[in-house]
DNA sequence: GCCGTTGTTGTACGATCGTTCAACAACGGC
DNA sequence: GCCGTTGTTGAACGATCGTACAACAACGGC
């Protein structure tokens, strides 16, 4: 009887690497069903392992989801801020980066909407999606307010109320963002750029 | 053995009434569970009916749910716009009532901003939500740029490129909308107010 | 007071959900 | 080559899901 070499039945993962596999699985899962999407069967499945797994390598369904909802958080914030670090060393070039980066893949996508919407609406009934919400969208709010900081209020001008300018900026942008995700047909990603742009130029030029 | 007058076991009600109430009963589950308030039973005990009954009254599960956004929309449009009849009749106290009316109860309201976020979840998935959504979103959008159609544009400057403006308008809208509800802590309504008046202001005075 | 209409009830069914856990097996250390 | 560690499997469980449907009963018409 020879012994055949066989192919391994499964392939065991370093912790770290089945982990963040889960995770990727799990968004494509957001991505593909929406928030029928979000469960251990179909998660399983996508990431081609048994649905005892996800229990081994995570608290729980949630724990998952939480961890799932960090990583896209991070991704966005980190896509961001080297976009940002690409650009010219210019107040007004560094804006533009940070928008035209918002503005275009992979962030422009209705399907990364989708995303984002199904983790919003459990929002208010998970603690744990709370608290990474708290962690990220500091860095978010962070790295806008810097940007804007930087600007130069126009000559003989009052300097603009940072913390409502940054305020409006984020509105304008995650609506923007929205309303072209819901019907993309409507503007084209330049036009809201442009938008975006003739706000921060009205900073400089009105009191508010 | 006396005919002792007995409470009816249950009372019948016209269609039309039973479905309001169902209808109703859904919402006020989404805003108390967030997505997994969308149960036939959960919304069977809301509204003291039985589980069979909503199935009665509607094709299915997904009839009532879109019925429930077609509600939740027209409620919405129909109060701003009952806001804006109100108002004084200039241009700028319309649009002024509108924009406080979008900015005050029941409007603006954590519970309410987590029923819209559960319904956008469903639109990508759901035929009969984005039905539902094509019919009543244009209301929302023509009646804010019947209202900025009605600025004229600053002395000696060219006519503002509406259909930009009420893009640009509603997406500082609804931005502001959801950031106050993720945090509202973060602004005052009435800043909120401000801004949005800010960028009708600039309209008149910039070109775009 | 009886009857037909139909709004309403509640059980039953199969599917799917999240979690548990005993058994299995891949891989590194010796 | 054996062994211990532990990543991995998959069946099993109870809960809950949406729907179907037969039986019930409230109410209007006569």
């Amino acid at each position: 009887m020879l012994a055949l070499p066989r192919k391994p039945r499964f392939e065991r993962q370093l912790p770290q690497e089945r982990r963040r596999a889960l995770i990727e699985a799990a968004i494509e899962c957001l991505k593909r069903h929406g928030h029928e999407g979000l469960s251990i069967r179909r998660i399983s499945a996508q990431a081609k392992v048994s649905v005892g797994l996800i229990n081994h390598h995570f608290p729980g369904k949630d724990g998952l989801i939480a961890a799932a909802y960090r990583h896209f958080n991070s991704d966005l914030v980190g896509g961001l801020r080297s976009a940002v670090a690409r650009a010219a060393d210019s107040p007004r070039a560094r804006i533009r980066a940070f928008l035209e980066a918002s503005f275009s893949r992979p962030n422009l996508d209705q399907d990364v909407l989708a995303v984002w919407v199904v983790f919003w609406g459990l929002y208010r009934h998970s603690r744990e999606i709370q608290g990474v919400h708290q962690e990220t969208y500091q860095g978010y709010v962070e790295l806008l307010r810097g940007l804007l900081g930087e600007l130069a209020p126009g000559p003989g001008r009052p300097r603009f109320n940072l913390r409502l300018a940054a305020i409006g900026l984020a509105a304008l942008l995650d609506g923007l963002w929205l309303e072209w995700c819901l019907d993309p047909g409507n503007f084209q990603p330049q036009e809201a750029v442009a938008l975006c742009e003739s706000w921060v130029d009205s900073l400089c030029e009105r009191q508010s």
